[in-house]
DNA sequence: GGAGACGGCGCC
DNA sequence: AAAGGGCGCCGTCTCC
């Protein structure tokens, strides 16, 4: 390893291996432009790194190896950063490559860590040492001859296995269109989501409302209500004394159980405090004091690939869990004269089960315009008598798709084992095709080890696990596939819009936009259009793609 | 005092 | 025997 401290020489470069450290970052803030420039390194060759420490030097070095491939390992984190210091404008697939998100898409379900460490790890056979990344967080920190040859270290990796990778690439053409046509182009849009105003004293009041209702029950409790240990203990103990067999026998506290038994004053207590102390931590002051910056929003971290089935997630805070009630979602808007756009993919996940099964029943429901979710509960009524029930439907399609048994059915949704049985298999004649797909996924997984969404991505599952002979391979591409789906709809919206894009967030199957009152419009057009297009380009117009959008001054905003 | 496992629960 | 898939975050508890 060769360390040259300043700009790589002028000159024609393949490929560049791009590395940004920097000081005193908040732990649970990476992702935001904040600290101090600690260096960028910059290696071409596997060898030499050349180290940049002012960041006056930044721009004229990146310019320096503009035209290369430039590989990062998480490049979200680099160029965020970068970018306070010089203008990095979307780049091709080819010209960026994120080992990160590479692996994921090579090896998703097959491993799951994906550090970097991790890589040099498995490619390389480098055990590396990680003492030295601490020394970063010190915001008044000096870069040691130490440090300087760690984040080229790094750097030198990065290159190595970026080769290792490519080769995986060159022998799986699936995993390069993944990259240049879905994950590749959703990452660079990601990068210009902007921050989603927060109604600061809306939530604030929430939050408030709820802390007093947990001090208050726990207040007259003599345990600690926020200890599930405890909280079976007290209810084992209640239970052997008064003679309650559920609770004496009980061994678990999770709502589902205790839900039954919430005519027990003690039981209904826990449940109200659980409800309450949900809402005053996970989402309370802590939210407001931790991730809203001084415009009044929040800048949520969107992982383009946070799941094993290609899903996105979302942390710091996490935008995709919050409460659903429209109290909690009132509190997010949009600011004075623009307007929220809010468009969802209407039943997605079921278009998808119809569009890799072909299941010529579903999808003529689909064409038909039909609620899908209520022609299950006909079909099933029509079968079994009684009056079609929509979400009876939904629970049964759900399953279906996820692989559940029917004790499972039967738990769900209150109905004995037996007409549970009766269900599934009225479902599965009448949505035959379905049906064989089931098998016919099993079997792939049994015999390859992965399973692949319709765009192609790999989903690995573990052949030796009930879950990845049974469920996963059922769930894994449906719920991939719909992932694919999403995030090439961000891609293509990121294609006409630029980076000024005005996205605010994405939920899965969901796209959050805040747009001028004027723009609204023309806006609302050109979502459509991206997320059908999206639709098709995944299915192939087997199935119609569905779309529904509405605005309004939150995210409470109704249709 | 920090790390990690675990129970629990919010969302799609 | 069998209680669906995917996440991230909270508090508690244990371990080092």
């Amino acid at each position: 390893m060769r360390i040259v401290e300043g700009l790589p020489p002028k000159g024609s470069y393949h490929k560049v291996s791009i590395d940004t450290e920097l000081f005193g970052l908040n732990q649970k803030k990476l992702h935001r432009p904040a600290g101090r420039f600690g260096c960028l390194t910059i290696c071409p060759d596997g060898k030499t790194v050349y180290l940049i420490t002012k960041d006056s030097d930044i721009e004229k070095a990146l310019n320096r190896v503009d035209r290369a491939r430039w590989v990062m390992h998480n490049a979200a984190f680099d160029i965020r950063h970068l970018r306070r210091w010089t203008d990095i404008a979307p780049r091709k697939p080819d010209k960026l490559v994120d080992s990160l998100l590479i692996e994921r898409i090579l090896w998703g379900g097959y491993y799951d860590t994906f550090a970097l460490d991790d890589l040099a790890r498995r490619y390389l056979g480098i055990k590396t040492e990680k003492e030295t990344r601490k020394a970063f967080f010190d915001p008044d920190g000096v870069l040691t001859s130490q440090m300087k040859s760690y984040a080229a270290r790094d750097a030198i990796h990065t290159w190595k296995f970026s080769g290792s990778q490519e080769r995986f690439l060159e022998k799986d053409p699936d995993a390069w269109k993944i990259w240049s046509e879905v994950d590749g182009p959703a990452l660079w849009a990601v990068l210009d989501f902007k921050g989603f105003k927060v109604d600061v004293k809306k939530w604030a009041a929430l939050a408030k409302k709820n802390a007093a209702i947990c001090e208050e029950l726990q207040a007259k409790t003599k345990f600690k209500l926020s200890s599930p240990k405890q909280v079976l203990a007290e209810l084992n103990a209640f239970g052997k004394k008064k003679n309650i067999p559920a609770l004496e026998f009980l061994d678990s506290t999770n709502a589902a159980y205790l839900d039954e038994l919430r005519d027990i004053p003690l039981v209904a207590t826990i449940l109200a405090f659980r409800d309450a102390h949900k809402r005053a931590t996970t989402y309370g002051d802590n939210v407001i004091r931790d991730f809203v910056e001084d415009d009044g929003r929040i800048y949520p971290s969107f992982n383009i690939t946070g799941a094993e089935t290609g899903r996105m997630s979302s942390s710091s805070p996490n935008l995709q869990n919050i409460p659903a009630e429209a109290d909690y979602r009132a509190c997010y808007i949009a600011d004075i004269g623009n307007l929220l756009a809010i468009a969802d993919y209407k039943a997605q996940e079921p278009r998808l089960t119809a569009a890799m099964s072909k299941d010529p029943v579903m999808i003529e429901a689909f064409e038909n315009g039909e609620d899908i979710h209520m022609t299950v509960a006909r079909e099933i009524a029509n079968a079994l008598g009684g009056e079609p029930d929509r979400k009876l439907g939904k629970a049964m399609g759900l399953a279906s798709t996820y692989g559940m048994s029917a004790q499972g059915l039967a738990a769900k949704t209150g109905m004995s084992l037996r007409d549970s049985e009766n269900m599934i298999r009225e479902y599965f004649r009448r949505f035959a095709g379905v049906y064989r797909w089931t098998i016919s996924q099993k079997a792939f997984a049994l015999q390859h080890g992965y399973v692949v969404t319709l765009a192609g991505r790999k989903i690995w599952v573990n052949p030796h696990s009930r879950q990845g002979t049974t469920t996963n391979p059922l769930n894994g591409p449906i719920q991939g596939g719909a992932a694919d789906q999403t995030k090439r709809a961000l891609g293509l919206l990121h294609k006409h819009y630029g980076r000024k894009i005005p996205l605010v967030g994405v939920i899965h199957d969901e796209i959050v936009a805040e747009v001028k009152k004027s723009d609204v419009k023309p806006f609302v057009k050109q979502l459509e259009k991206c997320m059908l297009e999206a639709s098709d380009w995944l299915t192939g117009g087997i199935v119609p793609g569905g779309v529904d959008i509405h605005t309004g001054k939150s995210w409470a905003a109704k249709g």
